[in-house]
DNA sequence: CACACAATAGTGAACGCTCACTCACTTATT
DNA sequence: AATAAGTGAGTGAGCGTTCACTATTGTGTG
């Protein structure tokens, strides 16, 4: 039998990348395929339909993200070193996979409410270790959830707003530190 | 001559509502007359197409925020002040009318690069704030976009995670000292 | 005060078009 | 020969928009 995995991929590369560009509502099946190089139909041979498609790209790539981020909180002792290493891999993810990224910001409050707690989470992988940080006494109490939000807030924030565009001239590298200060600051420690 | 303006109210409240809730794309002209209660033409009495009525519905409140929180800004002198004053109004628009909030939050993405420099924008508010801070010695020297991303991002994620429903549980007036206080750490003021 | 009028608001069936999806068929691989 | 991948014209549903028509209301005229 045939070997259709290159195609998935193109098809996989081509919809996120015009998911981005125009919107998942505003990308045709046949924009899809035309992008990729390939007949419509070829497209149903690998999902049952757009929707799938988009979550498909939604969840993989979450739950890939999330668990990454896991193993490397994991691998640290300290709410800092923790904190430190998911800042640093988030913003390391975003300039490897640009695409992949603002794919997962553009679709988040589309396909949020239909993951499960069970699969592997970036937000809430933040949130245990924030949590994990409170319980130690590393971080002051406060609410959690707040705490977590304000986190996530300010790194997403500067990442969407080098997304749309804004002078955000700093390199990754030198970004990621200053995502990691202002979070040891707004978390009180 | 009849007098159109109640109509045209109940197709941007209704319209709104609907974006929200469904998402643009996945609104109809048909959904939003039938939640208003009128016949799908009479819609382009007042819009010339759906499109624009989406357009105008963001412009219309995003620029009215903007022009609020600059007459908010302009009558404190200090940077703790102002950032106090346009915080808390933010929280305070937020809590009046949330599907205003959620549209303006939502449709971002799709009409903020329509936007000219010279309409009043929110964004550009905190910025000049920061800006000013910074020009006066109250704000350490550091890149303005990232600083502003930051406060920007930590108030927006904090209501977007009550917008998808997570458990932030406080009242609106801690909330916004809340985030004060977090966006004064993490300008180092 | 009655009446004609102009101007605008409101109507909803109809239109042309695009969409996601199907299916009978062909091609490639084991 | 069996199996799965790839094809693309075809389909019907739903979309945004139009337009000929009706309803309402303020204004000028006698």
């Amino acid at each position: 039998m045939r070997d259709g995995s290159q195609t998935r991929e193109k098809i996989d590369r081509t919809a996120m990348r015009l998911f981005v560009e125009k919107g998942i509502a505003e990308t045709s099946v046949r924009d899809i395929a035309a992008g990729a190089g390939i007949a419509e139909g070829t497209l149903y041979r690998h999902y049952p339909s757009k929707e799938e498609l988009a979550w498909q790209l939604f969840v993989v790539n979450f739950t890939a993200i999330g668990a990454t981020l896991n193993e490397l909180q994991r691998a640290e002792k300290t709410i800092h070193a923790k904190l430190d290493a998911i800042i640093r891999h988030f913003c390391s993810v975003f300039e490897r996979d640009a695409v992949t990224f603002n794919y997962l910001f553009l679709a988040r409050h589309r396909h949020m409410l239909r993951l499960t707690p069970r699969q592997p989470n970036p937000y809430l992988v933040f949130r245990s270790v924030v949590r994990e940080g409170m319980a130690h006494g590393e971080i002051p109490k406060q609410d959690l959830d707040v705490a977590t939000s304000m986190v996530m807030g300010l790194i997403l924030q500067v990442i969407d707003a080098r997304i749309l565009g804004r002078r955000i001239p700093q390199d990754v590298e030198t970004l990621a530190d200053t995502l990691i200060q202002a979070s040891y600051r707004v978390l009180n420690i």
